[in-house]
DNA sequence: AATGAATGAGCGTTCATTCAT
DNA sequence: CATGAATGAACGCTCATTCAT
């Protein structure tokens, strides 16, 4: 097992997500993104739906990376389900215009990552296992949201999580949606906070 | 043109989407939910992408019938796009409290809406002609939505339809996510109104 | 039944053959070009394949009365396989020059009718009395030939129509191909002629 | 690529032709002759249309082939469009007597390939590449004979080409018509050269 | 480890034909 | 006579997957 090799399919399949959506994004496609014969998919991963579990493991490990990218220990802390020490010192409003702002960073500099996470969950309907790894990844988030904002009420972090997602999806159908001005609105209206 | 039979396979094709999702919604399982044989679908929409357009008119023009279903009039002015009196009338409060419990009632009671609703975003991905239709459609809910909330802000109705979207989207992968207190936060912050 | 309907849908199978070729000719577009429910095509004709053997007869009798309108007499003596007094008289080379005239002008102004030649022939591939059918008139109009130009040769009459079909053949397939030289030369060959 | 199984499709392609005709060639039955898998077929060649594509040249290529097996320095001259000076050197007369000759073998030994010839012609009015490819080849066979003929009239090779061409359709309708008699009035007309 | 030939189930679509009305 | 709804076999093509080399 070259993990060289693994790792080049993980990124073939994210360039081909990207660019082509699942759709077209064939194993062979995929294969031809990373650069590598396509056999070596199923000999790596066993299946498709397996190669996009390991995908979807793969950013949802790097999401927390970016926004942490400058507090290594925060990563720690959270993935251990632990409130960083970091984030309790903070102030209520502090702390929203932290992450409000981190997240807008994230999301316009990460269009991508939003990119590929509405093509996880059009493929999870017709992939089991993408689904329940999905579904996984986006509970631990939301605690981690929870975690972050110090925010025990899990309406909050669902309506977080799920506000970006919709707002995402309808501009891929249509970039002339008003996604500025609805984000702002979202965090004005989550945060109590207007910049 | 039997609009029996139409009726037939569009409804065929909304059941299929619901139990089985659009990547196993084929010609021929849409034919037999509808209980008429496959060839019939193109006799009567020339092709599964145009049975799909066919489908989310209907489903948009039951949408309006059944939020406005004992308001006969508004659903007229709505679609003239004209702000009906009777919502004139209401204060601000009043009206958000009338619209976010019909929606509540509304999501609640046609969950399976919902679920089409996220196969027709899904299918956009590969079918033009259901992408644009869909965008036609969410524009005109928006401008209708931005009518009876009296809101000009373009990122109201933007994050009220995307929210309500991501929501269902994330119901649909985890049915566990707290989707009450999401929608009810939304509508509190969203509203300035809690119940 | 109706001649008159049974005739439109003749020629319907005409004119669709013409302007569409034997591939897009389905049953329903002929009955569209003829103005007719495409039901009656097999109310009339049975089949496709017989609906194209009663066009072949059809055509195969308006090439006689064509090539002789200004002659009733030498038609009925033609089909009666005797040899037209008035040819007779005729010297061979006055016979010759009357002949290459008359089906240069003939092919000239009857394009349509060598297009749905070449169909017949295309279409006798997949449809045995389509096949019978046109063996058969070509035999006839083979002996009709040689009646007209007195000529026993039997290579000479087949000479004269495979190469006139050939040439057709050719003409389709590239319309920039020396077509009138062709004939022309056609013509001098065969008949020591030369305009 | 197997250059091997690659053949053996264009092999199969050839004998569907020649014994099922154009439209009972499917891509099944072609794969079938083949003894082939018939996914192979899109594998190696992408498309049905382009797999006539490649019998068409590898058919052309083999006709020169068959037609100069015993003067390869004149295949090399003709296809590059120089008139061989092995044919310089012979007389009018001579020259007629040669070709024509060599043609009425290589027609009557390659029966087949005139079929598949037709079948072309009758496949290029639904699959336009093949038109083109067709369409390429006949101008190319028409220059290489006005070579071999040294015979500049536009007319000549076209005529020469198109009445074989018709002569090899009426044969394979009517396989009693006088086909001998029509090839040999042919030549001595065309050549002005009797055996 | 790496290649690519080979497989086969399944897709959307077409269309001649049948038949109830 | 006429209509058009309904049927079903067949088509070209796609693609995840298997497997010999």
């Amino acid at each position: 097992m070259s993990e060289k090799t693994k790792q080049k399919i993980i990124d073939g399949a994210r360039k081909s997500l990207i660019k082509e959506g699942h759709r077209l994004s064939t194993i062979k496609v995929i294969a031809g993104y990373a650069g590598v014969n396509h056999g070596l998919v199923h000999h790596y991963f066993g299946s498709k739906e397996d190669l996009m579990v390991a995908l979807i493991e793969s950013q949802a490990q790097q999401v927390l990376e970016l926004l942490f990218s400058d507090n290594p220990d925060w990563l720690e802390d959270l993935s251990q389900k632990r409130r960083p020490k970091g984030l309790a010192k903070m102030k209520q409003r502090e702390l929203a215009q932290f992450m409000s702002s981190r997240m807008d960073q994230f999301f316009s500099a990460y269009d991508d990552f939003a990119k590929i996470h509405i093509e996880f969950l059009a493929m999870s309907a017709e992939m089991p296992k993408v689904s329940k790894k999905l579904k996984e990844i986006l509970r631990k988030h939301r605690k981690i949201l929870g975690l972050i904002f110090n925010n025990s009420n899990p309406g909050f972090t669902t309506l977080l999580l799920a506000s970006l997602t919709g707002i995402l999806l309808h501009y891929r159908l249509d970039p002339k949606i008003a996604i500025k001005e609805a984000r702002a609105l979202l965090r004005e209206k989550l945060f109590d906070y207007q910049l």
